[in-house]
DNA sequence: GTGCTTGCAAATTCTTTGCACCATC
DNA sequence: GATGGTGCAAAGAATTTGCAAGCAC
């Protein structure tokens, strides 16, 4: 499912907010906008640096409040799940990761227990890879539970 | 290729050490071994506090800087590359990620350029699967130059 | 003995929060 | 006009850095 449609003619933010409940401010709209035209994977940061162009007296912190929003809402996504903190990988068997959105908790996964292809000899922009890593995102028993 | 042996002797610690040019101090012996021996995907601040156990006087500067030294040379991992913040995801269309373990750039690849096999629909723990991201890891082209 | 490592404290970076004022419904 | 949002500044995490003293080779 696609939440975010490609079109930008400002009455679809409106809805997108109505469906979810959200109050229509022209930070978010303007922010919104922004967003669907940003290329890559911005940090918070370089988001309000670029909003501040249009918005000049908008706060970081209601960037971050917002990008939040956003996230929550489910216009949006996090690249892969932001745990706050650098985090080790001890397990030394091949393996893989469910991950819960919600708690953010990481469970391995044997990489026997999934059926893979391989990767492409090939990969665009001549990336050499040397591994691969599968997050399956989703809800944990505990956190589904509590729903 | 696994860098790490299951075995805890002591010895092995000082071989890994020797083979890249690291100096074995006392400390790096006791958190290694640490490290080999906790479960899970601990946070520096979570290893600190185990580490702090065996050796009361350890600093969580420390703990930091073995364990970059460790994930530099390859003795343990991340779990997933900490880019230091959150990271949007714009990119609308079904897709997976180039990750340069180097310079940490983020490449999106579409999803019809790997051949995927499907999630299987019953996962350990009653985990509820949403969808999922693939990671590919290695050496981005101006990375590779740079050797 | 030399050079890298440690521990401490201060500095940075990233993110969140409290609060007075303002915009939206 | 009530409710929730914004901007500011301060607080809080997470991480890095500078430096004097200590350990490894």
């Amino acid at each position: 499912v696609i939440a975010v449609m490609q079109t930008t003619d400002g009455g679809e933010f409106r809805e997108l907010c109505a469906a979810r409940g959200i109050t229509v401010t022209h930070q978010r709209q303007v922010l919104f906008e922004l967003l669907l035209s940003v290329p890559g994977h911005p940090s918070p940061e370089e988001v309000y640096l670029r909003v501040k162009q249009q918005i000049p007296s908008i706060s970081l912190a209601t960037v971050y409040k917002n990008i939040h929003l956003f996230l929550r809402s489910g216009i949006f996504r996090e690249v892969s799940l932001h745990h706050g903190s650098l985090r080790l990988e001890l397990n030394q068997r091949p393996h893989h990761h469910l991950v819960c959105t919600v708690c953010k908790s990481i469970r391995d996964i044997d990489e026997a227990e999934l059926k893979l292809a391989a990767i492409p000899g090939q990969l665009p922009g001549g990336f050499l890879a040397e591994r691969f890593s599968i997050d399956i995102l989703g809800r944990c028993a505990a956190c589904q539970q509590k729903t």
